[in-house]
DNA sequence: GGGTATTAATCCATCTAAAGGATTAAAAAT
DNA sequence: ATTTTTAATCCTTTAGATGGATTAATACCC
């Protein structure tokens, strides 16, 4: 789709959804402050807030503070306007999270299973949602957002990539989840979803442009590219799991021919099954233990990482690099330990807010945290032209219509 | 600055700047056809189209074609409405194009002068575009765009990079322009500029994501994603310049310390001056005879060549990358040949409109034309809120009044 | 050749959502 | 108690897209 015209009703729904995202991210903030933030007048920032709380998106709270003149009301979202779920889809389990419209967690579940058969999936994501839903049976729910390893080949996606997993290509599966659970779904790349989890509440809040590079099973970056994911015109930006990496950081001996950084090419070396050392608590165990193969993993891959670093910053300039994925806190606190001193880049500069690099704020769950945010973004970014939820659909899907009638606001009439 | 938010005018400048920008680059359009690309309803789309000739900034011509109804009318651009410069500073001289609003070129100018003092340079430039306006007198010139090597350190940008450029770095480059030509100037990146010319006039028309290796003096990359330039965070994407090479691509010996790709790499191999073997015929001279430094040099950057597109192809996910520069096509085929077979990566796909990897259109002059669409960009692009103008300037500057009088158009009221 | 269908473009009235200016309300400063 | 300052709202205006009807020019059909 190309570009296309603007007019009354989308400056509106703009406006609105931009008032809607300034007030759902911050702590509280006024209409003056508004007013201030997206140079609207105050009239009609006052007429976008009427219209927020008529729709009980919005609550107003008065706070005293010792300012000049009248007190400014302070405006929050309501966190029980609406609730998002959010499942990362990963190669041998399910993480499923609820949060409400302020972010908050109501529930987290975690399941074991193989993946390779779609149906049963299907299945198995239905159960854990109907199951998280029931957590707050009244809290109406926004959509749920899907984050998967994706690779969009020739005509469609490949899903929870190869091998095995041929059922999973040409399926769509946004309206195979959606048929399933009866929510609008989202899917998303799961570096990309942790990306974006970690843009609206972990490590990167604030930034505009970064990489987060998601380690788990295989290897992907999600990018951040003027507050907006970059996905490249097949929608395989970032997938530096295939990038083929110099002589001396190929990695050979029994690793060889597995994804750099991942949980695969660690069991390869330890010669163990990647499903047993991604069990909780068993890497860590190893850590504190200061095993030997482990430490050469770190060592190889803290080198490929210096490199990796220094191309993304050379190539994207970013504002920080983010490591994250699914191993423990402190094997990749060490990691980034081990990547420095980083190689010289654009980004050797002397002044800057954020280290080059540095760790995820929220953990391995990041990526599920980031699918329970799609449908957030969905609905309530102003952005949304520019973004595209067309991941395993067949056809293009419209989150405006259910904006505007969202959380049980008057409907205003059944077009 | 952050969101801000909309508003009629806006709507209206942002439709107005769309059909203008649709009527532009196309070869005729008729209201019709704006109206089914655009989605506006036909009664806006005429007070669009009237309101632009109006300004005499589009003319209607009539065409008979065999369709059923009334004869459509076609629009156009009038060329004659305005004029655009460009200028390439690069190390050793200056490339200088004036071209009318439809793109068809009026003169061309190259001066080669050592441009390590800034006030000469300044003089250098006004006296050429004054030489350049005076071709075509009568048309009103929209601005003056500069392409340059540009890396922006810390607070400021260096441009003409180091070493010998000191004097140029902390110059409010676009500001000392604008003063020496009496003309609105525009600074961009000299990779990004040769991007931007074929995007819009080269191999790449209508691609919306493309990567293009632009290689001269220096080497740097012109990233497109999405239809408009990649910057970065501190307008340094790109900068694969900079990149650190694996050992078996690092080139030794004379060349050592060199940009790889790079006209001084190639000039230190061969034990001449950079700036004589430029010189327009010395390089094809030196292939048709098969110098063996030269074939040295080929093959050496063809194997770069295949790692740095599979680098791109895996980060960017782009439809193609160009390559571009300052060298002659009949080298760059044969860089580009040799690269071949490439390496692995997201864009090794069977269905593709483009190959991975071809040579630019437009040849060594690149980035002066892209230069040249600058001020037109900025006037006529209807994303020019997701552009920004900054470069080498200490205030932000607004396109958007000019463009509202442009072209001899009945002055509205000079508030 | 005349009537009809089809399409392009325009006229006039309406509607939507932001902006302008004045007003009310609540606090702090004097 | 009066004045100043700031927040938020009321009423009116305005810019610009939209809807429906109209005019005009051509091709198609008999």
């Amino acid at each position: 789709m190309t570009l296309m015209g603007s007019n009354h009703t989308y400056s509106g729904r703009y406006n609105r959804r931009l008032v809607f995202d300034l007030i759902r991210s911050g702590e509280g903030i006024s209409r003056r402050g508004l007013v201030d933030v997206t140079g609207l007048k105050p009239q009609t920032m006052s007429n976008i807030c009427k219209d927020l709380i008529d729709r009980s998106l919005v609550v107003e709270t008065i706070r005293l503070e010792g300012a000049r003149g009248a007190p400014q009301k302070e405006l929050r979202i309501r966190a029980e306007a609406g609730c998002c779920l959010g499942v990362h889809i990963d190669r041998d389990g399910l993480v499923g999270i609820l949060c409400d419209l302020a972010g908050q967690e109501l529930g987290r579940e975690t399941v074991s299973a193989s993946l390779q058969d779609p149906k049963d999936t299907m299945r198995a994501i239905a159960g854990m949602v109907q199951r998280l839903q029931s957590v707050a049976p009244d809290l109406p729910a926004w959509g749920l957002g899907v984050a998967m390893p994706t690779l969009q080949e020739a005509e469609f996606e490949h899903h929870v990539g190869p091998p095995g997993w041929d059922a999973w290509s040409r399926l769509p599966v946004a309206e195979a989840i959606e048929e399933a659970c009866g929510l609008p779904a989202i899917i998303e790349n799961d570096a990309t979803a942790a990306a974006l989890a970690e843009l609206r509440a972990g490590r990167a809040v604030g930034l505009s442009h970064y990489v987060h590079i998601f380690a788990g099973h295989g290897l992907g970056a999600g990018i951040i590219n003027d507050g907006v994911p970059l996905q490249g015109f097949w929608s395989n930006a970032g997938e530096i799991g295939l990038l083929t990496w110099p002589q001396e950081l190929a990695g050979g001996g029994e690793a060889a021919g597995q994804t750099p950084f991942s949980l695969d090419e660690l069991a390869a070396m330890l010669g163990r099954e990647s499903r047993e050392i991604a069990a909780p608590g068993q890497l860590d165990a190893l850590y504190r233990q200061r095993d030997s193969v482990l430490m050469r993993w770190l060592d190889l891959n803290a080198r490929r990482l210096r490199l990796l670093v220094s191309l993304l910053e050379n190539i994207l300039d970013p504002q920080t690099v983010v490591v994250g994925g699914h191993f423990p806190a402190a094997l990749i606190d060490s990691l980034i330990d081990r990547a420095y001193p980083l190689m010289p880049s654009v980004s050797a500069r002397g002044h800057r807010d954020m280290p080059r690099l540095c760790a995820g704020a929220l953990g391995p769950d990041a990526a599920a945290i980031g699918a329970a945010m799609l449908p957030l973004i969905a609905h309530g970014s102003p952005d949304f032209r520019r973004l595209s939820f067309l991941r395993g659909r067949s056809q293009p899907i419209d989150f405006e219509h259910r904006f505007d009638r969202v959380a049980g606001a008057p409907a205003d009439d059944d077009t």
